[in-house]
DNA sequence: GCAATCACG
DNA sequence: ACGTACGTGATTGCT
């Protein structure tokens, strides 16, 4: 006999939420999501499970108006609004059944009551099943038969009805429970019944007459006050009839035996529950098929790493931090069935190891490889070491630098690092520690590997991801000279220029004040000095940023000293000071690139960030020709032109776009002269400037505030801009809006390489955030796919320098950009390759243009 | 630890 | 009626 188990996921998930709701206070995880009913529902539901061991499952819910509103209008009327933290609710409890694999449905028009009892019906009639019904809503008693029972739920347990304990109760068929309701009403579900009659004289008249018809039938045998209160609601007896009445036969997607549940606590599942920070549900988890007890590993501890030829997970255990200058501590490894902490600052063993034969897995391969490096030992990209950070950067599981993070969002135990202000762990423990992260490591690598093959993002990871890894730690380890001697100069002449121009400021404002200091800054401008303030207030807070003080450029002297001093002072601090602070021994900066950060798939660069040395202003891009050649070498730099609206071109076949750059004519001329309706000689600067702006503004997903801010022009001319743009190209606007259809419909957006970013603002209740999520929408498979392009292109550089054993090496990559390193003898060779493959890795329908320039400083590579 | 500011693509 | 351009990192002041 086969039991099949239905919920009425309704009826669990109001219990849950208001078993724990105090007058609209909920629980709520960190980001501020409402789970409190989340929580409840799981384990109700775990309880259910435990105690029915169901083989087939399944969680019906109301959806939409039903046809009870249609024909009652009355109906449910007067139940209070559902609150918002728990409407807010039903999405995650049906993201939660979706990842426990348990089958859940809603039908349009229906209530979860229809559903149940068209299975009730159904488990009836085939021999093989039974059905048992869960739910507090007596509503449903009416469902019980030979083969359905009911669990009644009360506050603290619950209630079973067959059909025995159901008429020892009521000492009706419970298919009567329909005549009852008809007559005492519901005052829950704005069921009338017949007023003045309740459960106690409805049950007496059924148990005489059996049917509500009957009673009707027999109406002059009944006797004083109830006759008249029957005669009077006859008509509210009957529609209450009708509402009362539980549907059987209503069309459903799934047989019987598709309800099939088998217990199933996926990856994905215990992800969730702890980006909802349901902690106790991870916890109490019966997970020890999947999730080895990590506390209870055993290790070896030695001096020398031992021979090993099988496969093994590893991890380089440093001082937290920059991986550039930090301490090694020692190496863990953990095999199939052997745990190994090795106490050794000698990478030359691992070095051995990971050019062997068979699969290795470790998490930061970067910072190994780059590690490696300092001790002269060379990892050949071998495509058999797998690195867990990148598989889960390229899943867009929630990842930190510390892998701990990760491990416990997979339902394993691992203390994060410590900090130099935590630090008091002793050494065996975090010895222990480092062992249950390389275990997870081993244990976990093939279900992420699979996750990306599933996912179909496995490519991406194999192809640039991982192999680009091997690109970046060589740049790193390669560094960037850079001239000491200039910065310190260039600091010696900033330094005197801020005095004065403190000087000057702390005169004209006639009190001695912080300039650094907003605050203070925006007190004397528009207080003391009372300098009209050219912009709404926000927040009660005057702005003093840029864009203010240069619309204020004129109406006080102070005005274009505080941006001078601005300007120096950031020079000074990030550039001047902050470089100098990261010139290594070697005198060069060796950066480190963020390969697992962006949302798009660019990098980032840090300690220092090499990617926003200044360029734009030319007093600031003179800190530029503090990084310089070797010797016998100059710098060049390869950049894309236009990279970004080639790809928007390609993307959404905009032919106007397309034909531009095919003629190599220029994008934002031709623009202007398409939506200016002038020729292409006729185009003004500023028309170019404005069609410029436009052009830009699709990349970033447009918006007529956004585009208004940027010309400094009305929202409303903005807006007209834009439109007649769109009715210009009417292709773009045709794409944009597919792109946001798509992106709405599958949760998430592609660049041409499949990076996926998941964008859960598409469908957020508040305007402006959905806003941004088209925006992100639009903009990410952009700037994406460009950065996949450029990914791509640098291994192929890189592969194609070794091949020819090239001395000339890459050094910075900034977005759109590459800076290498050349020697002058090999100058023609390199820039051959270097633009032959930048401008020919992935073919677009527009050819992609490289410009190439070189210097002895990077300032002169321009 | 966060907000404001400003450097880059 | 909302109140925004996309993606980053470093420094400073302030709670």
């Amino acid at each position: 006999m086969k039991k099949v188990v239905l919920i009425d996921g309704n009826n669990l998930l109001f219990r849950s939420y208001y078993a724990t709701a105090y007058s609209g206070n909920v629980m709520r995880s960190s980001k501020g999501v409402p789970t409190n009913a989340v929580l409840g529902f799981i384990n109700m539901l775990n309880k259910i499970i435990l105690e029915e061991e169901p083989k087939y499952l399944l969680i019906a819910f109301d959806k939409g108006k039903t046809f009870r509103h249609e024909k009652f209008l009355k109906y449910k009327a007067g139940r209070s609004e559902t609150p918002k933290e728990l409407k807010e609710q039903f999405p995650i409890i049906k993201d939660v059944l979706n990842k426990m694999g348990i089958k859940y449905l809603e039908v349009d028009n229906y209530e979860a009551d229809d559903i149940i009892g068209t299975y009730a019906k159904q488990a009836d009639i085939n021999d093989d099943f039974i059905a048992t019904i869960i739910s507090s809503d007596k509503d449903l008693l009416q469902l019980i038969s030979k083969d359905v029972e009911v669990k009644l739920l009360k506050s603290n347990d619950f209630i079973r009805m067959d059909r025995n304990t159901f008429y020892e109760t009521y000492q009706i068929e419970p298919i009567r429970i329909i005549d009852l309701k008809s007559l005492e009403g519901d005052p829950s579900d704005n069921i009338p019944g017949v007023k003045g009659i309740g459960e106690k004289t409805a049950l007496t008249l059924l148990k005489e007459y059996e049917t509500l018809d009957n009673i009707y039938l027999n109406i002059e045998n009944i006797k004083g006050s109830v006759k008249e209160k029957l005669i009077k609601d006859k008509e509210a007896a009957y529609d209450s009839y009708y509402l009362a009445t539980i549907y059987k036969d209503i069309p459903l997607p799934l047989e019987l035996e598709e309800l099939k549940y088998e217990v199933n606590n996926s990856l994905e599942y215990i992800k969730l529950l702890n980006e909802l920070e349901l902690y106790s549900i991870v916890k109490r988890m019966d997970i020890k098929e999947e999730m080895p007890k990590t506390n209870d590993i055993l290790y070896e501890k030695l001096d020398i790493l031992p021979k090993i030829d099988e496969e093994f997970a590893f991890l380089i255990n440093t001082d937290n931090c920059n991986y550039h200058k930090c301490e090694i501590i020692g190496i863990s490894i953990a095999t199939k069935d052997k745990n190994y902490y090795v106490k050794t600052k000698d990478l030359n063993k691992l070095g051995e190891l990971l050019n062997n034969p068979y699969k290795k897995y470790t998490y930061d391969l970067k910072k190994t490889l780059t590690l490696l490096k300092y001790q002269n030992i060379i990892v050949n990209d071998n495509k058999l070491i797998d690195d867990l950070m990148i598989a889960s950067y390229i899943l867009n599981y929630n990842i930190k630098d510390d892998i701990s993070y990760l491990a416990n969002n997979f339902g394993y135990d691992i203390a994060f690092d410590e900090t130099s202000k935590t630090k008091t762990k002793d050494e065996s423990s975090v010895i222990l520690n480092d062992i249950k992260k390389v275990n997870f490591i081993f244990l976990e690598n093939n279900n992420f590997i699979n996750k990306l093959k599933e996912e179909d993002v496995y490519n991406l990871y194999v192809n640039i991801d991982l192999p680009l890894t091997y690109v970046l730690a060589d740049m790193e380890y390669q560094g960037i000279n850079v001239d000491s001697n200039f910065l310190n100069i260039m600091g010696i002449e900033i330094t005197k220029r801020i005095d004065e121009l403190n000087k000057e400021i702390i005169a004209l404002a006639g009190v001695d004040f912080n300039i650094s200091s907003p605050k203070q800054l925006g007190d004397i401008l528009f207080t003391k000095l009372a300098i009209p303030y050219p912009k709404k207030i926000k927040d009660n807070n005057y702005s003093t940023s840029k864009d203010i003080l240069d619309a204020l450029e004129g109406t006080h002297p102070i005005i274009d000293k505080i941006l001078e001093y601005r300007t120096l002072s950031k020079l000074m601090s990030t550039y001047i000071n902050g470089l100098l602070k990261d010139i290594k021994e070697d005198k060069k900066i060796h950066t480190t690139y963020t390969q697992t950060l962006t949302k798009t798939g660019r990098l980032s660069s840090i300690e220092p960030n090499l990617q926003n040395i200044p360029v734009r202003l030319e007093y600031g891009r003179l800190i530029r020709k503090a990084f310089i050649s070797d010797a016998d070498s100059v710098l060049m730099s390869a950049d894309y032109s236009q990279v970004e609206l080639r790809i928007f071109a390609h993307m959404s076949n905009a032919t106007n776009f397309i034909s531009a750059f095919n003629n190599n004519i220029d994008i934002h001329t031709k623009t202007a002269s398409d939506i200016f309706h002038v020729n292409i000689e006729d185009v003004t600067s500023s028309m170019r400037r404005s069609a410029k702006a436009v052009n830009f503004g699709i990349i970033y997903g447009i918006s007529s505030f956004g585009l208004s801010e940027d010309l400094k022009i009305n929202v409303k001319d903005a807006k007209n801009f834009i439109d007649d743009y769109l009715n210009t190209y009417p292709g773009i606007k045709k794409y944009m809006d597919e792109v946001i259809e798509e992106a709405k419909k599958v949760g998430y957006v592609k660049t041409i390489m499949n990076r996926k970013r998941v964008i859960e603002e598409l469908n957020n209740k508040n305007f402006m955030i959905r806003k941004m999520g088209e925006r992100m929408a639009l903009n990410t498979p952009i700037q994406g796919s460009s950065a996949d392009i450029l990914k791509k292109a640098m291994i192929e550089i890189y592969e194609e320098f070794n091949k020819l054993n090239l001395k000339s090496k890459m050094l910075l990559q900034v977005h759109d950009e590459l800076i290498f390193n050349v020697y002058n003898s090999e100058l023609e060779t390199v820039k051959k390759i270097v633009k032959d493959i930048m401008e020919n890795t992935y073919k677009l329908s527009i050819p992609l243009i490289v410009d190439i320039s070189t210097g002895l400083t990077w300032y002169d590579a321009k």
